[in-house]
DNA sequence: AAGATATCCAACCGCCGTCGA
DNA sequence: ATCGACGGCGGTTGGATATCT
């Protein structure tokens, strides 16, 4: 089975994104869619002489075999890998490594102030779903996401301020019933998020979901 | 200058869903 | 229906680097 991340905005023609501010049903799930190495990368065994997955970060040379690799055979059964590139690396390891870093059509710059955005309403509206926020950023990897989420969290509740922007909650329009299944999902959401968090941001989703409601009446 | 602390992010882990035998 | 292999996902960890004292 292969499964290529689709990186163009995958939301088809006539339909509604989660960026959209008009939004969408309840159930429409998006996505289905120097080198420090001292020792052969070639014989890596552990005491009992049975071969072992190699751990820790990668070497240039491994990354060139994984290149070459994929070149020749294509993203995919990451459990040949191993046999085929002669690298000790299990095929989540080839798969990761190859998804987050050495893919030809990632981006290296940091997040603009539209790729933030983007990022926050996907956020608001369906929670931490990486993967999901990754197809919607073509060049952009769902662990980075979720790594810019992160530090973007802490900084904002080290300094007090919310964690969504009071424009953007306002912006939002939710369709009368996807009320209670939003609700559910940011309770949940701001049960856990609540307990390091500021008033200022208990206040922000009050009024998000007061307007969320008329808006709609 | 040096040690302590904070921050970032690459990589791992465990769980889950899907598929084919 | 069951089982194992595989791949995807989100949470977490730990080493490297930056900043502070």
């Amino acid at each position: 089975m292969t499964v290529v991340r689709v990186d163009e905005n995958p939301a088809p023609d006539g339909e509604n994104s989660p960026l959209d501010d008009e939004y969408v049903s309840a159930d429409d799930e998006h996505v289905d869619d120097e080198d420090k190495e001292t020792d052969s990368i070639d014989d890596y065994e552990n005491p009992s002489g049975t071969p072992q997955m190699k751990k820790g970060p990668w070497s240039p040379e491994e990354d060139k075999r994984l290149k070459d690799y994929v070149e020749v055979h294509g993203a995919g059964n990451w459990n040949k890998v191993q046999q085929n590139a002669r690298l000790n690396r299990c095929g989540k390891s080839c798969r990761l490594r190859w998804t987050n870093h050495l893919r030809p059509d990632l981006k290296k710059e940091p997040f603009n102030a539209e790729e933030e955005e983007k990022i926050i309403k996907l956020h608001i509206r369906r929670g931490p779903k990486w993967s999901m926020m990754a197809s919607y950023l073509p060049g952009r990897t769902d662990n980075e996401i979720k790594n810019f989420w992160n530090t973007r969290k802490r900084r904002k509740q080290r300094c007090g301020s919310p964690l969504y922007p009071e424009y953007m909650l306002s912006q939002l329009s939710v369709p009368l019933n996807m009320m209670p299944v939003l609700k559910l999902k940011l309770q949940t959401y701001v049960q856990v998020q609540m307990l390091f968090s500021t008033p200022a941001n208990v206040i922000q989703l009050l009024v998000f979901l007061i307007l969320g409601s008329r808006i709609h009446h």
